[in-house]
DNA sequence: ATAAGTGCAAACGTTTTGCCCTAGC
DNA sequence: GCTAGGGCAAAACGTTTGCACTTAT
């Protein structure tokens, strides 16, 4: 009920996985492409889709469905939460943050839905946007 | 510095908003259009995705941007949770569940943002597919 | 040896755009 | 009458897929 074929280790497949696990930056698959390209030059798009799908379900790295964009990719498989800029639109960690405590059994019984997850994704201003436009902004 | 210019009546406009606040599915754009085609045979799809964009930004609706999947929109434009069934697809509100209360300073300190809001997802499997398949079944 | 994985190019679904016409104000 | 808004068709965008070849096991 849970055999899956081992994963075949390929050269794309480690450069892909080391370039993620190289930086904080939550790259889009796109620009994973780029990375991998300076080590893989004949490296297609389509791989490195393919790839960093199956990784995501594998468990190995995550995947961030940011709102209002291409998706993006997370080396760090552990649970944590992210702030987006909503100027930049730059993806950061948060960590030491304990996971929230949600009142599930409640939850259930309000939706009626057996609950598997959550999702919670923080926006704001990143220290870099506030710098740039001052505090006083407001939209 | 918040002047915008007055929101044109037109009746497209209107037609869109009135489909959108009678229903509680969160549609994508292309239901959307659908809907509204009924009763405006020769509108565009172009018009309701210029819509629908706006009146979100202006927050007569809600925009959805669920993982994986086109963009839905929400009549309500109050603030409440969503549930995501992981099977179908659907999504339905989350109602009679108090806003969670998040340590805001602390994630100030701790990522440096300044934190304008949160976005809150739930996943799991809706009454329908749960009676459908029986709750044995996990991924 | 055999299946999984790759590169390439083409297809796909969603969303945006440019243009000129239409209709609110 | 002026300008925002609409219809249409084409383009852009991110992503997926079919196919023949390659490679890890």
């Amino acid at each position: 009920m849970d055999i899956r074929p081992p994963l075949k280790m390929t050269r794309q497949r480690a450069v892909i996985l080391e370039e993620l696990r190289g930086v904080t930056t939550h790259p889009t698959a796109d620009e994973v492409y780029e990375m991998v390209r300076k080590r893989i030059p004949r490296i297609s798009l389509a791989t490195v889709y393919r790839n960093l799908e199956l990784m995501a379900r594998e468990g190995l790295i995550q995947r961030l469905d940011v709102a209002g964009g291409p998706k993006r990719y997370d080396g760090d498989p552990g649970l944590h939460y992210h702030v987006r800029c909503v100027r930049c639109g730059r993806v950061d960690d948060v960590h030491g943050i304990p996971p929230v405590d949600l009142p599930q059994a409640r939850l259930e019984q309000v939706t009626g839905y057996r609950l598997l997850a959550h999702r919670l994704e923080f926006r704001g201003v990143c220290p870099a946007c506030r710098g740039a436009e001052g505090p006083g902004a407001g939209s």
